[in-house]
DNA sequence: TCGATTAGTCAACATGTGTCGTTTAAGCGA
DNA sequence: TCGCTTAAACGACACATGTTGACTAATCGA
């Protein structure tokens, strides 16, 4: 199969839109790819040329929204204060709460381990490279950059599970405002024992 | 169905001691409910009286090991000091480590999103508690307690799925230290700009 | 423009899924 | 102990899955 062949690519696209369509609508478990394929007017069996599973179709439409994510993270002044959000944070907030539903479906527990994981793989890898290339706020420098990495992808998906499950309940920059209070807060430093 | 009938628990013995089994041995999407009921020497009918899906089972089959980490997590002295893990939280980790297969395949990007979040509501609900009830170290009080409690099981969770994931490489009790550090680190305070 | 290539269609297949009605037998209460 | 209740077995059903081989038609290269 040759990815480039515009066929493909309409036919991609097509699978693509179809997939997130349904998935606005119903739970990723009861899509099946005989309804898929008819929504996406394409024959079932062409499904399995392009992707192995629904799970897989529905990680890369998705990928523009983990890319997003992922850019956002990498534009974030580690350093700003702890009381101003970045701009980027912010607008990450934003761009999940425009498709709420959808992250509350991949991430919770219907959802799909693929994504979840995709999404981590992809901010532990951003993060990684700025922590190994770049420098860190002083401190950590006695942790494992890709171990510090993953502790910040992990709390990050945490967050944004959590606060998509509930609604999201309160308004975006209140939610990244406390995603980057707890990354910027001092511990209080605690006397030997 | 009367879920303390005896012969209704020992079908339920039998069904999550034979998805553990198999699950030792092959990806989670690869496990039938033909093949499992086969194994557990039980008709398939009778492993949708108890179960809805392969997914739900594994979970449930797992309860125990997501209660350990719960319970690691709620017995933490949260004041340590940072180059001292707490014994809980060394314990966590080898009790990850002696599982490392399982719960690489369960956190992994073929695994069950189900459990992923059985553990992150687990961790979260017991921090939440501990935070509200209790009283968080200093610096914090800012941030709502639930918000905060999603942030570190989601570190937690993305910290052992990022170790499991390469093996585990390194012994549990660095993997532990480097979390620890990670939550009792003091970032350098910033200049207001 | 024309021929070769190949994405997509279509029908068919063995297998797995989820559900149902019936039968068997284990467990319970009186 | 005996009879009622019900978990589990069993066979059958419509439907979904994943794969195959033959056919159609869109795309590409010369």
């Amino acid at each position: 199969m040759n990815p480039d062949d515009p066929r493909a690519q309409r036919t991609r696209a097509r699978l693509k839109a179809a997939v997130l369509d349904l998935a606005a609508r119903q739970e990723l478990a009861s899509i099946t790819v005989s309804a898929l394929a008819k929504h996406a007017e394409v024959n079932r069996a062409t499904v399995y040329l392009h992707y192995p599973d629904v799970d897989a179709l529905v990680t890369d439409a998705m990928e523009d929204a983990v890319a997003a994510v992922a850019r956002a993270a990498a534009l974030c002044p580690l350093d700003a204060p702890r009381d101003r959000v970045p701009g980027p944070l912010r607008e990450l907030f934003e761009h999940v709460a425009g498709a709420a539903t959808l992250y509350a479906r991949m991430l919770g527990p219907h959802g799909s381990a693929r994504f979840a994981a995709r999404m981590r793989e992809r901010l532990t890898a951003e993060l990684a490279g700025r922590f190994s290339g770049g420098r860190r706020p002083a401190g950590w420098d006695d942790v494992p950059a890709d171990v510090h990495a993953a502790y910040l992808a992990g709390a990050l998906v945490g967050v944004i599970a959590h606060w998509v499950a509930a609604g999201p309940a309160g308004e975006p920059g209140d939610a990244a405002l406390a995603f980057w209070r707890l990354f910027r807060t001092a511990s209080a430093p605690t006397p030997a024992g």
